[in-house]
DNA sequence: CTAATATCTAAACATTCGTTTAGATATTTT
DNA sequence: AAAATATCTAAACGAATGTTTAGATATTAG
């Protein structure tokens, strides 16, 4: 009887390197269009050894959504660390723009993408993530706004609520107009706080 | 020789009624997940119908989204004729919530939704006509701001484009978000202007 | 009534989709 | 070196896609 099972061939990819890649081709290209065959294409590795390391295409998309929010986590930990109030957060949006900028072949938030993208009836788990990621997001506006002077409880929810609201406006209308158009959208949207 | 063709069966449904139902189905549901068989249900007709009346599921496509402008028109048509300047812009926005109050089960903006779901190799008449409905929706904008005071030619073009990457904001916006967070959205645009 | 013709139903079409399987290949442990 | 086993390639899978076709049905004109 054996208790430790013997090694054999080990992987000629690395995990995290083909996620990068599937995750590009679906902030590009969105779930739906985004095909196996388009992927396997993309990651450089074939459709068993995609299977095998995720299971299914959702698996592989769940996957590059966090590796989407990895990604961001360099924008967002500038805002978790700021102590500048609203001046913080309007940074962070500058911050998005040059982000989407530097990756402009992908258009938009992947996140934004696939919210407009999917339906009530999607994998749970992504809707999850989705909702996960507007809530911590939130959390940080809270927190920023809560630095600020003269703003009571139910203003800084307020503005929070019509933070988040415009960032996904931004991150939906970041996939059609032009970048310094989004910086006059920006700056309105600092101009009333 | 026949000058006049013998006419025979007339067709047993009304195009305009079944656009409509499409129309509807496209705007719950998107374009790709949106198939045939859900179009024939949806629609009452056979797929046969269907083709012989629209040629493709993308001329049926083409029709739906000109069916929902002549819908969204009622609203539009108010700003036409508006003399109200920015509070009259300010109505439209009101007007849309309205308007997506209105079709609950179908979220969001039917125009917004494709544009964010469709890429660039999309049918390029579809894309036409998204593009010549914001342009459409901008010269009324920028009408609209001429009618105010104080307000020099680069203002009103940056204005106008403010106002239409913010509608485009709330049209997306307007899938996700709850309606009373829409009305102070809307509010905090126009504490700019 | 009869011939002509357009619309109807329903089945079949070729493709593509995501997923699975079979067999060859490479690597590790004994 | 040899047995064991995981990864690789490549083909096949059933189901679903948009589209087309064949034949039955209904309506019009002569």
């Amino acid at each position: 009887m054996y208790l430790f099972i013997k090694m054999a061939r080990s992987k000629n990819y690395s995990e995290e390197e083909v996620i990068e890649k599937a995750m590009s081709l679906f902030w590009r290209n969105g779930y739906e269009t985004t095909s196996m065959q388009m992927l396997e294409k993309e990651m450089g590795i074939n459709k068993f050894s995609i299977y095998s390391s995720f299971g299914s295409k959702n698996g592989l998309f769940l996957e590059s959504i966090k590796c989407y929010k990895k990604k961001l986590s360099v924008i967002t930990t500038v805002l978790q660390s700021s102590n500048n109030g609203i001046q913080g957060i309007k940074e962070y949006f500058y911050a998005f723009l040059e982000f989407s900028k530097e990756n402009e072949s992908c258009k938009g938030c992947l996140v934004t993408n696939t919210s407009n993208e999917l339906g009530k009836d999607a994998d749970p788990e992504i809707l999850m993530q989705l909702q996960h990621f507007i809530v911590e997001i939130k959390e940080l506006f809270v927190n920023n706004l809560g630095q600020e002077a003269g703003l009571d409880r139910s203003k800084i929810e307020e503005y929070a609520d019509y933070l988040i609201i415009s960032l996904y406006g931004l991150g939906s209308a970041s996939r059609v107009f032009r970048k310094d158009q989004l910086s006059v959208f920006i700056e309105n949207i600092f101009k009333i706080l």
